[in-house]
DNA sequence: TAAATTATAGTACATTTTACTATATCTTGT
DNA sequence: ACAAGATATAGTAAAATGTACTATAATTTA
C-alpha cells in the first residue's frame, strides 16, 4: 500500500497527525440465505477464536491491506466455510464506534442468495461450525451481528419483491406451486393459487419445459424455468418486476 | 480508541501481525441532492487541497477515530457547505483499493434530499468553493466521486417511486403541478396531469390547505402539504406508496 | 375403480389505470 | 366590463388488472 509519506504530491509537514486517521480496521460480513425447498436458512459459523469465541456468526474477517471488498468477502467465505462464487449485493456499512472490542473496525456487510443443495458448507481457518440456520432461530450472536442480519432479512424481503432474485433459491427447474411456496415463505404471506399462477406466467419470464415433477404423491405439475435473457429484454423496454 | 494492545481479552503474541490490518482510512461523502423548483441539482465542492486539487467533489472527508459515520457526515458537511441538520441515507461503501492516492481509504456514501431555498451553502475549511450543479452538467470529478454520484442518481430514483422522499424535495406548501413537475424532472418522464391528480389524492397523503398559490399569471391552484403522520399509520397498516 | 389430492383452466365481478372531454377559475389586454 | 388566454379541477368511458371463486383434469393410493 501507498502510505501517507511515500505518496510524492503529499507534503507530511503539511499534515501534523494525518496518521491518526488511517488506523482502522476494515471487515467483510456476508449474510448467506438459503433456501432447501421448505424454509429459508442462513448460514452461520462459531467462531473459535476471541472476541467472541465459541458465538454464532456472520461469516467475516478483516480485509487485507490491498484488497478490494469483493475479493475479501469471497476470500473469507471460502476460508470459513468453503463456499465459492456465490452472489453477492452490498447491503450496508456498520461503522459504530465500539462494535469491535479489538479496535475500530467498520464492517462492510454483503448478503447472498443460494440452493442450499448446491453448496456443501464445511468449516475451516478459525470456523469451528458452519451451520445452516433457520431464520426463526437465532440464538445470540456476536458483535452487532443480529442487527446486521435484521438489515439483512429485510432488505431481501423487499428486493425478492421487486427483483426475480427468488429463482436464485430455486433449482434451475421447478413448478409454479414451489415458487409460490417460495414467495409465502420468504414474505409470510399466503397467495391464491390460481392468481399467483397467472400473475407470473403473464410475466412472460418463464420458459415452459415439456417435463413434469415426478415421483410426487399426487398429480405432477409442470416444470418451469426462468429465462434471465428475456427478463434483461424486458427490463430495457422499461419492464418492472413486481410481486 | 481501544487498541489491540490495550485490550485485556487479546494475547498479542497470538496476532503478531495484527496491526498491519489497522491501516485503512475512513471517509464519508455526502451527495446532496437539491430541488429548486426547476431543476434537481446537486451540491458540490472545489477541493482547495492535494490530492485533486480545484477538482469539483461531493463533500466528504476522513472521520475521526472516535466518530460514528453518520456524525462525521453532519460535521464535515457542516465543515464544509455549512450545511446542518439535514436527512441522510447510507447509500454504498466504496473500497477499492487505489481510490484514494494517500492510501487506502473506504468510503462510506449518503445522499440526501433537500429544498435549495431552505439552506445557503458556504463554502469553509479546505472547500474553496460550494455550488449547486445541475446533474447534467458535471464536469470532470476527484477521486471515483462521478461513479458515486451515479449510483447515487440511481438510488435516488428509486427511491422516489417508493417511498414518499419527493416531499423532502418541496416546500412545504405545493400545488399538485409542483409534485408533478418535480416527479417529471426526478424520473426523467411525463405524466397525464388528471391522472397524476387521482393517483396521488387517492392516496390520502396530502392534506388539502385552505390557501391558493398567488402571484401566478392565470387560476391559481389549491396548496396541499404531505401528512407524515398519515403516511406512517398507512405504513403500519401495509400500505406501500408507489409512484 | 372410487377417493384423495394437487394442477390447471376458466369465469364473473371489482378495482385500478388510461385516455380523454368538459367545465371552472383566474389574469391580462382591450 | 368583458373576451381571450391559460391553467386547475371534475368527470367519464373503455381497457387493463386484480380478486375470489368454480370447474375440470390428471395422477396416486386404497
Amino acid at each position: 500500500m501507498q502510505t501517507l509519506f511515500t505518496n510524492p504530491k503529499v507534503d507530511p509537514s503539511q499534515h501534523p497527525d494525518l496518521n491518526q486517521y488511517f488506523a482502522f480496521g476494515i471487515s467483510v460480513d456476508c449474510v448467506v440465505f438459503g433456501y432447501d425447498g421448505v424454509d429459508v436458512k442462513v448460514l452461520l459459523i462459531k467462531r473459535g477464536t476471541e472476541p467472541f469465541l465459541d458465538y454464532q456468526a456472520i461469516p467475516g474477517d478483516l480485509v487485507h491491506p490491498k484488497e478490494d471488498a469483493v475479493t475479501a468477502t469471497q476470500r473469507v467465505l471460502k476460508d470459513l466455510t468453503g463456499l465459492q462464487n456465490i452472489y453477492l449485493e452490498q447491503l450496508q456499512t456498520f461503522a459504530g464506534v465500539d462494535r469491535h472490542p479489538l479496535g475500530r473496525v467498520a464492517t462492510i456487510a454483503y448478503f447472498s442468495l443460494l440452493r442450499i443443495e448446491d453448496y456443501n458448507p464445511k468449516p475451516s481457518s478459525w470456523a469451528t461450525d458452519a451451520q445452516w440456520t433457520p431464520i426463526q432461530q437465532l440464538g445470540e450472536m456476536a458483535f452487532d451481528h443480529k442487527e446486521i442480519f435484521d438489515v439483512a432479512l429485510e432488505r431481501l424481503q423487499r428486493r425478492v419483491r421487486h427483483k426475480p432474485v427468488g429463482f436464485e433459491l430455486l433449482p434451475t427447474e421447478f413448478t409454479l406451486t414451489d415458487l409460490q411456496h417460495l414467495y409465502e415463505t420468504l414474505l409470510n404471506t399466503q397467495f391464491d393459487k390460481a392468481n399467483f399462477r397467472k400473475k407470473i406466467l403473464a410475466m412472460g419470464l418463464l420458459l415452459p419445459l415439456d417435463k413434469m415433477r415426478k415421483a410426487v404423491r399426487y398429480r405432477p405439475a409442470r416444470l418451469y424455468k426462468f429465462d434471465p435473457n428475456r427478463y434483461e429484454a424486458l427490463s430495457n423496454r422499461g419492464f418492472l418486476f413486481e410481486l
